[in-house]
DNA sequence: TTTTTTTATCGTAATTTTACGATAAATTTT
DNA sequence: AAAATTTATCGTAAAATTACGATAAAAAAA
């Protein structure tokens, strides 16, 4: 990764620490209502739902489809195929990390034992 | 707010629930590892820092005052002006906002009772 | 088999984000 | 008073995000 060939509108990932980076991607994959909205309605459902999430939301199902690939891209969710339908679910792993990520992050720490 | 005049690259905000936006909001001013770096030097000195942050980021000083200005426009950091330097400290009731909303907002609820 | 349903992907348009240098404004320092 | 320091803001460029319609591909229904 050549920091030289940066160019303008481009995240400086490589700058930043692997957990500064990590909290930052979740966070981002949150940013958004409607990725709020779809993971809200996962939580509700302990059976994963398929396209219901487009019917839920004033959204176009394309856009509705882009959200739940970065929610997937980012792990808090996962997809599997059912025939013709596909269905989500959430990830309570992942949403357990980010818990824990801004517990730990933002936490004053001594020195040593420091988690980020 | 005219929803037939959302053009193209905007977000619906106004489609979307209260809450769904502020935790939106609050996960998206996170969503970028300059900001979750600033903000833990924040939460590492509990003296307000001025501009020393620049010091410790990889990024030019207009880089960021933009983050900083993102952080505080979210509630997540305050600054005052001391002289010529300009101190921020951490808003601790922010943070334990966003945790409490993404502890809620994601809770399997029995219809009535649910957060968000 | 043909039609319909379901969903991912492509193409496109507009906006927003990210980043930097330059500059301005307001202190300090000399 | 002049020079230096500090920081916000402006202007700009490039990339990423958001949204939608159209289409393709695969399975289900007719």
């Amino acid at each position: 990764m050549n920091l030289k060939n940066m160019s303008m509108g481009t995240r400086k990932t490589a700058v930043f620490s692997e957990t500064e980076n990590e909290l930052a991607d979740l966070a981002k994959a949150l940013g958004h209502p409607a990725r709020v909205a779809i993971l809200k309605e996962l939580a509700n459902r302990n059976v994963c739902v398929c396209g219901e999430i487009v019917d839920t939301l004033p959204l176009a199902q394309s856009t509705v489809s882009q959200h739940l690939k970065e929610l997937k891209a980012a792990g808090l969710i996962s997809g599997t195929v059912e025939g013709v339908k596909s269905c989500y679910c959430i990830n309570w792993a992942t949403l357990e990390r980010l818990k824990n990520l801004l517990e730990d992050c933002f936490k004053p720490c001594s020195d040593q034992g420091c988690a980020c």
